[in-house]
DNA sequence: ACTTACGGGACCACCCGTTCTT
DNA sequence: AAGAACGGGTGGTCCCGTAAGT
């Protein structure tokens, strides 16, 4: 008979995981001492590691618990509502991201858990390419090179977010990103491009001579 | 009359520097002990520490020497060569220069050290302006919003490399920049423009209907 | 709720000091490493540095808790009792004031922290010497300088123990002190009463022609 | 041949000397660093280690060479005059003394060494006691009290000067040591002591009522 | 004779994880 | 279940002494 109930207990582990990862994304992994979960978790040692085994088991729950969510959003809701989501997302989240890919780089340990990890929720490029094609990207270039500017633009605007330098308005980046930064000469046919600002979400906009 | 030429200093330094440059890319700062930077160096902590007053020092030093490389070629040299200094340069350099993003976010002090260096070596932010207008940006859109858009692919290309994600084709990526990923709705010939565009990284271009 | 009662902490705590004190008169402060201070308490770094802040912490508490306490002595049970404290403490602690004094001379943060609590105990040499006078001293003199000699003799006398070299008996002291080596040149039984004020501390006395 | 003559040897020796001594006296026998020592003569590793095999020994001769100048002034001209020398005399001079001392005390090493010195130093505390039976000290007390009475004296008047507590005024001080500081009753045979007075140096003084 | 690079030992502080207690 | 004492390993730094070189 536990002392405390189930729900009890997940809370515990919520409020430590939270905790967690605002010491991640404010220290860095070495930098969020044991001392530091405790402080800003309000509990000791005892009710951390009775909860997570040790720090990097602590570290590996948030890294991966949210790891793909950035190009889920992507691949459902569009190009503009995952620059939104980069934009507007918790940012310790994002620093908590980068925090793992040094570490994957870094740990040889930490980079086979996640490995390991990765494997099974990959499944299924393919889908994403076609979905990506059906959204309306164009066809004169191979498609797989057209995800991977998209996903750095992704990975770009992430960075960005997470130094902290000023971030694009994103009417803007996705007018970029969708017709280039190259100079506008030709005056001719606004309303597809409408057409596909509207598609992400964005206010009708004109595009001057 | 000192016991060594300057040149064997200057050396001594250089191999220095580079070994910790190694670790520091394999290891992550905390990572790379001293005692590993011995190791990688082959040198005791009496010769590091001769040349160098601390760890931080050097990191700071191999951080500072090459933090604003890939920006530089971008202004002198076009878009085109600042993504080929990114796909192309050591694989090093960018781990380092990511580790010392992360770095500038968690520790307060190297930050300050940081935020310092910058200060002085910014100067200018309006000509780097005036030379991307020059260099043929699309002027119906902010040209600050422009130079986020572009910075946002270097970062995000330069993540790509360092996690080691499949790299693009430039040819293929300086084309989607300059012309976007919007569906193409005009028939001519684009992709012998594209290729000689991309060729010298040179951003004029006709945008059709 | 603590792991261990609040007697226990208070006892460990007093263990640790005493250990350290044990260490710091027999090797110097420098030379009381915390390996030694580990071997001597039977604890561990964990422990020692749980109720410790640091190494200087330890040692400011030893030295601390004891300065006054002489100058104490005398003002309240007179200079043979304090004469007497100086002989018969804990050899220990006296290696631990002279060492504590030594370090105020070397070291500009011990200094610094030492002179802080000296502002706060101080208060009041003034009473100190109104009490001097009611002792019984000699009046022809002025009554620092009264101070200062017998500061000087506790000094003297507390470095001659701390070095090994062999004690005066204390009623000879306490009858030179009171009257001087000078020659006597009256017969009337001094011995008596020299033995006499001795065992009291009594400064009274007659001054032959 | 050598390149430089003796004279200079033994200069730059001398110099090495002067220049540990303040760092002694400064920063303590471990505060005193190599690179300190270094700094404060003005010279580098090579020439120190040139004229002494180590730190340690540049120590040992530093305290060596000076230790039992007080007591021979003492026993020479009197204790005024040795009074005099420790309130006149070099204070870097104290404070090694006191480093010594302490070093004795903790350094084991060090001991045996100094120990080793002491031996043939001695020889012959018989005749400074006649010295100061004959100097005029009271003979209704044991001799060796006294004189143990006198170091005490010379101890702690050293030790206040060290550590920089206010100094007595001289001639106080010796009317103290010669005729106690008991209270004054009696207003008889000033002249006695005018003489004891006299002998001192001092300038003559009337004992008020 | 003197400088400086360098080797390598040691120390304090910190930190993670365990154990004991409540 | 949770809190605190505690063990013990390790990291960066400092520092002494040596040796190579001028």
């Amino acid at each position: 008979m536990p002392k405390v109930s189930e729900l009890h207990k997940e809370r515990r582990r919520e409020e430590i995981l939270a905790a967690a990862q605002r010491c991640f994304a404010k220290h860095g992994y070495e930098g969020a001492t044991v001392a530091r979960l405790e402080e800003e978790s309000g509990l000791s040692r005892g009710a951390i590691f009775n909860y997570f085994e040790n720090k990097e088991a602590l570290f590996v729950e948030i890294a991966g618990r949210t790891s793909k969510q950035v190009t889920d959003v992507w691949f459902e809701h569009g190009l503009r509502a995952a620059l939104e989501e980069i934009v507007t997302m918790d940012a310790d989240w994002l620093s908590v991201q980068m925090e793992s890919t040094r570490r994957v780089l870094t740990d040889p340990k930490f980079r086979r858990h996640v490995e390991a990890k990765e494997a099974e929720l990959q499944a299924g490029s393919a889908e994403r390419l076609a979905k990506l094609r059906e959204l309306g990207v164009r066809d004169d270039v191979p498609i797989e090179q057209a995800g991977i500017f998209l996903s750095i633009v992704l990975n770009g605007l992430a960075i960005r977010r997470t130094v902290g330098d000023p971030l694009p308005d994103l009417d803007t980046l996705v007018e970029l990103v969708d017709s280039g930064i190259g100079p506008r000469r030709v005056k001719k046919s606004p309303p597809a491009r409408a057409r596909a600002r509207a598609r992400d979400g964005r206010p009708s906009r004109e595009t001057p001579g």
